[in-house]
Formats: C-alpha cells, sequence, structure tokens
DNA sequence: GTCGTCAATGTAAGCGCTTACATTTGCTTT
DNA sequence: AAAGCAAATGTAAGCGCTTACATTGACGAC
C-alpha cells in the first residue's frame, strides 16, 4: 500500500559524498560544478534511478517550467496544429504544457486561466484578445508573460503588457470578400462565427462588412453560428429559407464552409455552379472536401512557433521581443465561380 | 521588477483570526469546520484574493490533481474528440490535464512520461499497451494509476497493474475486411499503419490478414504508412505501380484512406466504381470526403470518457473498476461497391 | 612563506502548504 | 453543576527542493 520511499536529492548526496547544494547545482547550473564532482553525483543519480520532484522545485525556485494554454477548443483542427508546433518548441526548452479549453465560454476560460496561475506557469497563450480587463489586470499584476495569438491589432486592447503574435482577421476577410466580388458576386452573404467574446468573429464580421459597403451592395444576410458542421448545416439551411440564396456565401471558417457546402450538396445545389462557397484557416478538411474550398490561409505552424518564442524570450527577459503580425493569403481552389455578368 | 507578494495562506489566517490549519481545512475539508469560521475565512480569501499554490499543495499532500496524458499526436483528428471529452470530465474533478505528444515515438514517449511523473500527476492516460516493459515496472513501482486507452485484449502484456479501456482493434478490422469480402472482392489490398510500437496498427493488419487467410485469398500486398495524407497518397501510387490495383483497399484509418481516394482520383480512378477504399476510425473527414468512406466506427468520446472515469475511481480508490471492451461498428457510407461476379 | 583572490563546495533557511497530534470548546448526561 | 465526549480548532513538523551566504582550498603575486 505505502509508496516505497523514492529517493531524494538528499540520498543522492549521500551516496555522492556531496552537499545537497551540489547535488542541486549539477541537475541545473552543471557548469558551476567541477567535472570530477559531477560525474561522481551522476553515478549516484543514475544509481538510485533518481528523478527531481518538480513540485518541490516549483515551490522553491518560483518557476515552473511549465506553460499554460487555454484555446477554446481541441475538437476541431482549427488550433490543433498551432498547439503541436507550439508544444514542440517548448519541448525543446524542457517547458511543458498545460492545455485547457474554454468551449468558447468567457467564464469557462476566466477560470481556467485562474487554475494554470494557481499552477504557478511560467508563462501563458491565450487566444484572441477579447476578455474581461480584470484578467489583464491580473495576469500583470502577477506578471505573468502572455502571448495573444490569433489576433492582432495595432494596440492590444486593455493591456500593455502581453505580446500578440497574429493576423489581421478584418483585413484578411475583406481580402477574401474584395475577392469574390471582383468575381461577379453581387448576392453575397456571409455565415459568421459567434462574435460575443470573440474578437477573431468579429473582426471577420466587419471585414465582411466594410468591402460590401465599399462595393455599395446591398444590405446582405449575416448569420451566426458555432464552428460545428452541423450547426452550419442548420444555420445555412435557415438562413436560405429566410433570404433566399446568394450567389456566393462567404464563411467565417472552413468549418462553416464544409457544413454549407454539404448542405447544400443535398438540397440540389452545386457548389460552385449554382452557388459559390468560401472558407477561412484552410485547416485539412478545406482541402479534402469536393470542390476543395477556396479560403484564406492562416500559417498555423508560424502562429504556434512565434508564440513559443515570444514568450520563452519574455520569460528568460531576454530583449525586447516585439509583436508579430502574421500574413495570410488567398488559396484559390474549386469552390468559387467567376459570375459571367 | 520584485513580484508583489501574494497573499498566502498565512495572511488569510491572520486576517480571518484563525490558524492556517483551519484554513486549509476550509479549502479542502469544508464540512469539518463550523459554518460561522468558514464565512469568515471566506471573507478573507475574497478580501485579500488569495489563491492557494499549486505546488506547495502537491509537495505537502502528495497529489497533484493533475492527471498526464501521452498521445501519439496532437495533429489529426484521431484523439482529439477523445482528449476533449476526457479534459471535460477531469475538469469536473477539478483535475488539470498535462498532455504530451510522442509523435508515435517510443523514446519521446517514455521521457514524456518520466517527465510527468516527476511533476507528480496522479495518474497517467497512455494510448496502446506496446512499449518498453521497464517503463510499466516503474508506473507500478511509483504506483500511479494508468489507463490503457485504444487497445482491448484479455490481459494487458507486460503488467497486471493498469487498467484497459479500448476495443479489438483486430476484430474490429475483420469485421470490416469479411464485410469487403462478401460484397464479391477478391483482390484486396491493405493500407497499414506502421506497425512497429504500436500495437494497434499491428493488430488491424493481423485482422486483416486472418480474414484474407480464412477466406483463402491470395496474399495481398500490404504497405505500412504514416498516419499523413500526403504520404498516404505516396504509398497508395507506389502501391499500384508495384502490385497493380485492386478491386478494393483497406486503410487502416482515416486519414489513410483519405489519402488514397484523393490520389486515386486524381488518377483518374473512380470510387468506388474503379476502386472501393475503407477507412477505420470515423473521424470527421470520413463523412466530409466524397465519396464519404465507409469505414469502421470507434466510440471516441466513450473512450475519454471512461478513460477518464476509470482512472479517477482508481486515484479515490474507489471498488475495483475492471477493464471496460467497447464496440465498435460498421457504418455504411458510399465507397465501397458490391462487385458482381 | 604569507596574503589575497576566486572558484568549488557546504550550511541552513526558507518556499507555501497539509496533517498528525494536542488542545480547546460546546454539548449532552446524570 | 460536574463529567464526559465529540467536534472544532490550534500547534508545529515536515514535504523535497533552491539559493544566499559562509567556508574551504588552490594558486599566483609579492
Amino acid at each position: 500500500m505505502s509508496k516505497p520511499p523514492l529517493p531524494k536529492l538528499e540520498d543522492v548526496a549521500r551516496l555522492a559524498g556531496v552537499s545537497t547544494a551540489t547535488v542541486s547545482r549539477c541537475l541545473n547550473q552543471p557548469n558551476q560544478v567541477v567535472e570530477a564532482t559531477r560525474k561522481r553525483v551522476q553515478k549516484a543519480v543514475d544509481e538510485l534511478g533518481y528523478m527531481p520532484n518538480f513540485n518541490a522545485r516549483s515551490l522553491a525556485a518560483k518557476r515552473s517550467k511549465i506553460i499554460g494554454a487555454v484555446i477554446p477548443t481541441m475538437e476541431n483542427a482549427i488550433f490543433a496544429r498551432a498547439l503541436q508546433v507550439f508544444q514542440e518548441r517548448l519541448s525543446e526548452e524542457d517547458f511543458d504544457l498545460l492545455v485547457a479549453s474554454s468551449s468558447y465560454k468567457a467564464d469557462a476560460e476566466e477560470k481556467q486561466i485562474r487554475s494554470l496561475v494557481s499552477r504557478g506557469v511560467d508563462g501563458l497563450l491565450l487566444i484572441g484578445t477579447k476578455r474581461d480587463p480584470k484578467i489583464y489586470e491580473f495576469l500583470q499584476e502577477r506578471e505573468i508573460p502572455f502571448v495573444i495569438a490569433w489576433s492582432f491589432y495595432d494596440q492590444l486592447p486593455a493591456s500593455n503588457y502581453g505580446q500578440m503574435v497574429g493576423f489581421d482577421n478584418k483585413k484578411a476577410m475583406a481580402s477574401i470578400v474584395q475577392h469574390v466580388i471582383d468575381n461577379g458576386h453581387r448576392k453575397v452573404f456571409m455565415l459568421a462565427g459567434i462574435a460575443d467574446n470573440n474578437d477573431r468573429a468579429l473582426s471577420r464580421i466587419e471585414g465582411f462588412k466594410s468591402v460590401i459597403k465599399e462595393n455599395g451592395l446591398e444590405d446582405p444576410a449575416i448569420i451566426q453560428c458555432e464552428y460545428d458542421i452541423d450547426k452550419a448545416r442548420k444555420a445555412f439551411a435557415a438562413m436560405r429559407q429566410t433570404h433566399g440564396t446568394p450567389t456566393a456565401l462567404i464563411c467565417a471558417n472552413d468549418v462553416l464552409a464544409v457544413g454549407a457546402v454539404l448542405e447544400a450538396q443535398a438540397q440540389g445545389l452545386n457548389v460552385p455552379e449554382d452557388i459559390s462557397i468560401t472558407g477561412f484557416d484552410d485547416i485539412e478538411i478545406a482541402s479534402i472536401i469536393s470542390p476543395p474550398l477556396t479560403t484564406v490561409h492562416v500559417p498555423h505552424g508560424k502562429l504556434g512557433l512565434h508564440s513559443a518564442n515570444t514568450l520563452l524570450a519574455n520569460i528568460n527577459d531576454d530583449p525586447a521581443i516585439a509583436d508579430l503580425e502574421l500574413e495570410t493569403h488567398i488559396v484559390e481552389r474549386q469552390s468559387l465561380a467567376v459570375l459571367k455578368s
């Protein structure tokens, strides 16, 4: 029943005939210890199968080598690739990743953040900027480095503290909407994400609206929908009933676009002949569905990598890392038709 | 620069006019404390914005409220849903999840496991059974509860210690292969996963082979390939060149099947008219690709949920939880043709 | 040979909690 | 009202590390 007592640093010290301080140094700043001693200690470590207790270490050293990440969801692939790269990079620096998912709920996110901070994370990865200002204050007070990924604005709202690694959602969406219009479409609707507590969804809607307005098109239908294929199908069906069928449907992300394509096809519409549908994100399914989606490519890997680097630099007090704006671009595939007018 | 001293338990105790022990009890076993005191303490906690230091707690209490999970990959959707459910369930019990991914590499997995144990995880989620027996000994010695998910055998090889929550990969694969044969196919090949260090991939190959043999079919081509769409495309192309085109291709998972479908179509083959292709897992892309895949449905959500429950029960020393074998079933969609003979 | 210097190592005080054990408090009993 | 007892609370010893500071010793300068 009772656990066999695990070897502790003291045991190693005794066996190697040195003090605990020296063993600790061997493990953490090996260059401060002369080679002969280091070898002796290493031998003792191997012999005992010693493994440090990270909780004790974190407590004493006030750093945990853990990075926390709160992402909206792990279920669809939107954040998967970035998270994978993020964690690989951290792993290289011997940091572990504590992930939590908020299911796009603000209160859940706050709870998760607090819990991660209680765990003593050395840094935090957050998605998007929109959250209770109290959270930023809290983080600032605790001096926890954090990076906001996926969004980029000229200034981080409600805080001058964290860093951003993202892209301009509004501009990116604007570019694809303009592209659609350039292809001759005049009746274009939008299947948007839920904009509450989600600045990216909001920015994409703004990008859409601004271009519609610039081009003098009439007020288009915009429906908000959770990022879920089935819900997107239903939303699209409902939209058609209420507002009719557009020649082009702009979707706030690929998941929504896939839902729309599937539903359109189920209703006997040909994509893109009868209706053009565009996505956003360029996740895997975008190129798998038939027709493959014309969409906005988001540099998932780079987002993950640079977020990690920025965070690491901050943690190590490296010279100031600036916010980073990444570029997106349109990927033309086959879900967008040219309309002859 | 220096962090403002965070309130500690002692500060709360002082403000509330009680001992630290009482505060600790309020936080951990509130029913052992009389209501009046509890309220007073709560007020002090709120007033100071106190948050417990989990590292100190873990050190003192020898439990961390952290569960570790080492999964082969976060990138494709194979484990995403299960992991999401797993973490949601843990979250209900105030456990956090420390995830690591091994990229299907045995040594990386071992390193991750050791790191998680160093962090003092209260339990571990592992995928599949195949790993160095030393790891099982190690876990057993440390008395760390763990569950093996995704595989199910009558007995957990190399250990009588952990629990299994999985399904019979061999049987599941056998059933779909038999189904394909029942549809009239005689020349059926397999695009398999890499079987080294992956008992699930191996079992699926065995399931395939056994049915081929039972039905007296000639020796089929079997090619192993990483779970990656592009690699699958290349593998399929190579297979065709070397072994010709089967009437049906059994794939070890949906990712491989999608790659095969895409490549087949790129080569001018119609699926399923010219070649039938089946998947395994029933992840999202299986129903999105055209034609949607006939595949083996794996209960991802249940795997995650029951893994969590089993682990929690073990951690709480609840009455013995038995290993759990879940059922899979074939989902018929449109990638499998009936061959008239 | 003595002293100063600096690198290597040792000593010991915590880090912020939990919990076994001791003590006090508030009831019920008689 | 005293005794007895359980429930509530307090006391204080760690949990296994890190690190500021103290000590040691080797070596070169004089």
